[in-house]
RNA sequence: GGCCCCGUCGUCUAGCGGUUAGGAUCCAUGGUUUUCAUCCAUGUUACAGGAGUUCAAUUCUCCUCGGGGUCACCA
């Protein structure tokens, strides 16, 4: 069975990167009829909090991506890691290191001074005499001196790396016990079955030290993905300095988690030309080996024709129940099918929607300075007055579709001999208070018999 | 700097030795629309460079250049 994972440390938001390796990860898993599993790596007391941890979990609630079994916490786990720290202690396999920080620093500085790469000497690997007085040790293991370390990766290929040029005795253990990074990963995976691992790229070069604890504690290596960065405009990773990486900020700006995670399952990796996809569709198509090699740019120009794409296709019941968490709340039936109906062809999103919705509904109180120039001409009050008082004489009965006042603009046309500009200009200025917007005819059905007559009252009176 | 990864339209990408290098988005133009948006049609734009291998390279190899990542008692 194939078992992923997802692994943030709550330092912050869910970022809109990680977003992507965890919805691969899903992706992947639920395509197998495997698992994907959420672990929170929050050893870093100073750096991590609840809130932060929350906040993930809320974001992958908003976006439907649901994991199975129990949510694992690294800062729970501490005797796990003291136990396998204690066995390759016993096994000779790892040993405590009794160098100072500030020796450690010095021994850095010499070694950048004659241009070699940083590492640790080795010291204390295979020391038995007498520790120094007052240092407390820390622990590393011993990694291979020389040899190749390959990297079999879905998506790279094989990367082979040399034990000389990248590996030394890291630490598994500071000085105060806790285990560190590369030790904790390679064992919480192992532990918790995961066979799977589709994770950033900028992890590639720690997987070697990975690949040495997982051999070291015998245990089986995982598969690995190694998916490419999205970079910013500027082509460095993408951070929280870029802005709008916060996964919940597309919630408020009105994007729908499916245009959301369309967009970004489309971002590093394709399935021939096809762009639109379903849940269903990505569950059933998504194959990490399908994953590009480069990094790619993010931008948003896809999301918005993704987002408009995703609500002009979705039904009304669902749109308004959606615009409800944008304080829009469509209650009469016929109205909101037209209003609907009319929106969801212009708005981008759901929140253009609903402020689309808002300006309609609301009276203009004052009327662009262009538009009503242009509008507001001579005898432009004659023809509006002509089609308030057919308006006004006209049955409320039949007063409920588009057509009922198309019809009435019609007449007037007709009867006054203009064209329908003469009588569309005004009107639109008079009840939008600007030249743009939707047919009239929807937003005079949608605001009433009422309100429209209201609107044309206010702009003769203003205009003349 | 060492090590590693990457390099097709502005952007997301298809391509897996022989294609007029395809799609999408963006942009532009035209049509539809009383307006705007939608929608439809059309169009501009790409294989980083150089050597090889081959009858044939975007595709394979090497070099150069360019970009990125990573080098902790952070994760």
């Amino acid at each position: 069975m194939v078992v992923t994972r997802f692994a943030p440390s709550p330092t912050g938001y869910l970022h809109i990167g990680g977003l992507r390796t965890a919805l691969f990860s899903y992706l992947w898993a639920k395509k197998n009829g495997g698992k994907f599993v959420l672990r929170i790596e929050d050893t870093d007391k100073a750096r991590n909090s609840q809130e932060a941890a929350d906040a993930i979990l809320k974001a992958f609630s908003w976006l439907g991506l649901d994991h199975d079994g129990e949510i694992t916490y690294q800062s729970q786990r501490d005797d796990i890691y003291a136990k396998y720290i204690k066995q390759l202690l016993d096994e000779g396999k790892a040993y405590k290191c009794y160098m100072s920080k500030e020796e450690l620093t010095e021994l850095r500085e010499t070694q950048m001074a004659n241009k070699e790469r940083t590492k640790y000497n080795g010291k204390y690997r295979d020391f038995d005499g007498t520790p120094p007085a007052g240092v407390e040790p820390v622990i590393r293991i011993k990694a291979p001196v020389t040899g190749e370390i390959l990297v079999k990766d879905g998506v790279k290929g094989d990367v082979s790396f040399q034990a000389e040029d990248i590996l030394d005795d890291f630490v598994i253990a500071r000085a105060d016990g806790s285990p560190t990074y590369n030790f904790v990963v390679a064992i919480d995976d192992a532990l918790m079955g995961i066979n799977e691992v589709i994770r950033g790229d900028d992890h590639l070069s720690n997987t070697p030290k990975q690949i040495v604890v997982y051999e070291a504690l015998g245990f089986e290596l995982p598969k690995f993905y190694h998916v490419p960065m999205i970079h910013n405009s500027q082509g460095k990773k993408l951070s929280k300095r870029d802005g709008a990486t916060d996964v919940m900020a597309y919630k408020d700006m009105g994007y729908t988690p499916q245009a959301l995670l369309n967009f970004l399952v489309r971002l590093g990796w394709s399935h021939g030309d096809q762009e639109i996809f379903s849940m269903d569709e990505m569950k059933n198509l998504f194959n990490p080996q399908d994953i590009n090699k480069s990094a790619s740019i993010y931008n948003t120009e896809k999301l918005d024709w993704l987002s408009s794409h995703y609500i002009k296709n979705t039904k009304n019941d669902e749109l308004a129940q959606l615009l409800t968490e944008y304080g829009l709340v469509l209650t009469s039936h016929d109205k909101r099918e037209i209003l609907l109906d009319e929106l969801k062809e212009r708005a981008k999103t759901l929140k253009d929607l609903a402020d689309l919705t808002n300006e309609i509904l609301a009276t203009p109180h004052s009327y662009d300075a262009k538009a009503s120039k242009k509008a507001f001409k001579e005898g432009f009050s004659d023809v509006l007055n002509t089609f308030a008082s057919k308006l006004t004489a006209a049955d409320s009965e039949d007063l409920h579709l588009p057509v009922d006042y198309h019809n009435i603009m019609e007449t007037v046309v007709n009867e006054m001999e203009i064209g329908f500009g003469k009588i569309g200009q005004p009107l639109r200025v008079a009840l939008l208070g600007k030249m743009s917007g939707p047919g009239l005819d929807s937003v005079m059905a949608i605001i009433g018999k009422d309100e429209t007559l209201l609107r044309i009252k206010n702009a003769i009176a203003a205009n003349s």
